[in-house]
DNA sequence: CCTACCGATCGGTAGG
DNA sequence: CCTACCGATCGGTAGG
């Protein structure tokens, strides 16, 4: 791998770390490759030799996105207690990274559209954590730790829309919402078990 | 009050209709003036005869929403079961017609910013909802048909929370959610009582 | 309310 | 990677 390649690399990096800023700021469609370019320190001509369109650029963003959540689940937990748990730590870092859940809100929202570029990306981001989330909750119904007659898949729907409506309400008043104890009052009253024991 | 006047009031009825339309479809930002002029069968010079900036159209659009919601709480009803079944109504009626949950999902998302036109409007939105919610579950915690431990502040900030995050995934991929269940669901495992008793 | 226009900004391209 | 440019579109204004 000769030099130039590497540099090519780093500096793809900058700008895909910039688009995601300024895509966290202003949303996708209001934030312009000017700005992006800029703040990775070159012009906007430049950043469209790196990626020849705005649509790349944003496909890169959710790729490296995917990338991270993937290593974040390499740990590959079992179905159960400790993934909600883990869902609840992702959470509380979440809210001491704003940028990460400005970034997803505001696209969220974008992507609503069938004919935004990130809207299949979201439509299997859903589906993708629903399931995952509702295979725990089954895996709880048999050992009798989710509430009974609570339907795991309508419970795993309510708590990632739940963590969707908290962050947007958060991002806009900070000091008058309290995700972390809404998402543990959820969950506590889906279960029969504390989620933290003492 | 002269013809002249009735026209002007019924030509901007007509604008601000049109610009809750686009908003819904395109958001705030990516909508222009002269799209909602066209559907207002005028141009965009004559739509800022009416409305002098775009801010000011959106403020006409949110101002209606707000008269809208008045006339609807005009029915005064006091806290308790009936405001939650009131709040489970209006969703049900928001699933018939898309485009207000497309308006208000697409606003909110944009309006996390301080500096957005809208971001006053939403944050006090929020807060009169969470407090209209939160008098309620406090009412039910009188009676004891609130479950024990429940903070009502928590349990309305969860509720309106789950009911925006519902929307949002909702529209992305419609076939998939459930609004009404999961919220039944949400306030049934919150009470100590049936919402709807046979 | 319209025609006609302005300056600014956008994504993208040519050519090096 | 840059300079220089293109056509398109934007919100807003002048003048009637």
């Amino acid at each position: 791998m000769s030099e130039g390649y590497l540099k090519g690399r780093i500096r793809r990096d900058d700008i895909v770390s910039a688009a995601a800023a300024v895509y966290g700021e202003a949303g996708y469609h209001a934030s312009s490759l000017r700005e992006i370019a800029k703040r990775a320190g070159i012009t906007h001509a430049g950043l469209l030799y790196h990626f020849p369109t705005k649509e790349a650029l944003l496909a890169a963003v959710l790729e490296r996105r995917d990338a991270e959540d993937a290593v974040r689940e390499q740990l590959n937990i079992p179905p159960g207690l400790d993934v909600l748990r883990h869902f609840l730590a992702l959470a509380e870092h979440n809210v001491r990274h704003r940028g990460i859940v400005d970034l997803y809100s505001r696209l969220a929202a974008e992507a609503i559209s069938e004919d935004h570029p990130a809207h299949a990306y979201f439509a299997r981001h859903y589906r993708e954590a629903r399931d995952s989330i509702a295979q725990s909750f089954r895996a709880l119904a048999e050992t009798g730790e989710l509430r009974p007659g609570v339907d795991p898949d309508l419970a795993a729907l309510t708590f990632i829309a739940l963590m969707d409506g908290l962050q947007v309400q958060w991002l806009t008043t900070p000091t008058q919402v309290d995700v972390i104890g809404s998402l543990r009052l959820s969950l506590e009253t889906l279960l029969t078990v504390p989620l933290f024991p003492e």
